[in-house]
DNA sequence: TTGACAAGTGAACGCTCGTTCACTTATACT
DNA sequence: AGTATAAGTGAACGAGCGTTCACTTGTCAA
C-alpha cells in the first residue's frame, strides 16, 4: 500500500518546490502536535522514503519529482509494481544539461518528417553557433529561421530537410547556426 | 550580463533540490559575513530574480528548473535573448500529470514508426486499464507486452501497429490495456 | 589628501526550527 | 475488566535561522 504521508509530501513538494517544515506537516497531516509528525517522519526515514539534512530538515528524496524507469516496452510492467528495484529519472536532469543555453520551441511544418519530427512537436535546443556535419540544427539562412540537417563539406555549408518533397537549402548570403537539437518532446 | 549570484544559486538548487541558507550562501558566494549575503539577496529580490517565504527563506523562483519557451521554430530566436517576456515551462509539470501512475519505458522495434515513434525513443505512459478507440496504449496480449494503437468497435477489441509491414493483433485469449501513452521523448 | 559612499565584517537579537520529555488517550489482546 | 502497547498531545530545550546594528575597509571623484 502506498504511504499516504509520502503522497502528501510529494504533492506539497511539487506545489512548493521544497519540503515542508514540521509545523507545516502538522497541518498537512492533520495532527495537533509536532511530535506526532516527528514519529511519522522517523518511520519514513527508517523505510528509506525520506531523508534529513544536517539540520534535521527534510530533503527531497530521489523519488520526488522523478519517474520510475522500466526497461523496454516489450518487457512490460513488473508483476508487482510496488517496491521494485527500478531506477528513476528526473526529467529536468535527463533533458537539460546546460540550463542557460536551453530553449524550447514548437515545430512548424513537415520538413523534418522523415526524421520523425512532426508539426506540433516540441524541441529542446541548445544555443551554439557550431555544428557538425549531419546534426539537426536551428539555423538562420538569408534572414529566415528553420530547422534542418546541417551539412558541411570542405568550405561548403548547406541545410537539408528530412522530406523528399523539399529541396536542400544553399545559402545565398548567410547561413548561421543558432542552436542544435538536443531533444524532441511530443505530448498526447 | 547574467548575474553571477543567480547562476550560483541555480547550480546549488539543481544539486541540492533546495535553496541554500544564508550560512551556506556565505560560503557559496565567498563572503565572511551573512550580512554581505543579505545585501546581495536584497538586490536580487528587488530585481525579482528570487523571492522569500514567510520566514525569510529563499524560495526557488519560477525560473529555477524551468526552460524558456519561445514560439514556433520558424519564428526563430528573439534578437535580444536577455530579459524578454518569454514564458517558461517546467518539464516535470509539463509531462507528468499523475506522478504515481507515470512510468518511463524505452521503445523497441519499429511497429509504431508511422506514428513517428521509433526504436530507442523513450515514452512516458500512465497506468490505466481503460482506453478509447484510436489511442496508443501499452497492452498485454496473450502474455506479451506491446505498444500499439488500441481499437474497440462494439465488443471487439484489437491492436493495430503503425507500420504496414505488421499485422493487426486480434487477441486469442486476452487483451489487457496496461497503460496509455502520454508523451514521447527522444534525445539527440 | 580628503571626504563621501559603497561594500564587507562581526557580534547581537528574536524567532522558528527540529527534537525531547512527561503525560494522556485510543486500540487490542487476554 | 484489566492491562500492555501504540498513537497523539502539549510544553520545553538548545541550535541555527534570517535580520539588524555599529563598525571597518575599499573605491573613486574632487
Amino acid at each position: 500500500m502506498r504511504n499516504i504521508y509520502q503522497a502528501k509530501l510529494e504533492s506539497f513538494y511539487s506545489e512548493n518546490k521544497r519540503m515542508p517544515t514540521y509545523s507545516e506537516m502538522t497541518k498537512l497531516f492533520s495532527f495537533k502536535s509536532k511530535n506526532a509528525v516527528f514519529r511519522v517522519v522517523e518511520k519514513l526515514t527508517e523505510a528509506g522514503l525520506v531523508a534529513k539534512d544536517h539540520l534535521g530538515r527534510l530533503i527531497p528524496s530521489k523519488i520526488f519529482g522523478e519517474v520510475p524507469k522500466l526497461g523496454l516496452v516489450t518487457a512490460g510492467f513488473p508483476a508487482t509494481v510496488e517496491e521494485e528495484l527500478v531506477d528513476t529519472v528526473n526529467l529536468d536532469d535527463l533533458l537539460v544539461k546546460n540550463k542557460e543555453l536551453t530553449y524550447m520551441l514548437e515545430v512548424d511544418g513537415d520538413s523534418m518528417i522523415d526524421a520523425h519530427i512532426k508539426k506540433g512537436d516540441m524541441v529542446l535546443v541548445e544555443k551554439t553557433n557550431q555544428a557538425k556535419d549531419g546534426e539537426i540544427v536551428i539555423a538562420e539562412v538569408d534572414g529566415e529561421f528553420t530547422m534542418k540537417y546541417f551539412h558541411e563539406k570542405g568550405n561548403k555549408r548547406w541545410l537539408e530537410p528530412a522530406n523528399k518533397n523539399y529541396q536542400p537549402i544553399y545559402p545565398e548570403t548567410s547561413l548561421n547556426v543558432i542552436a542544435k537539437l538536443k531533444a524532441v518532446i511530443r505530448k498526447y
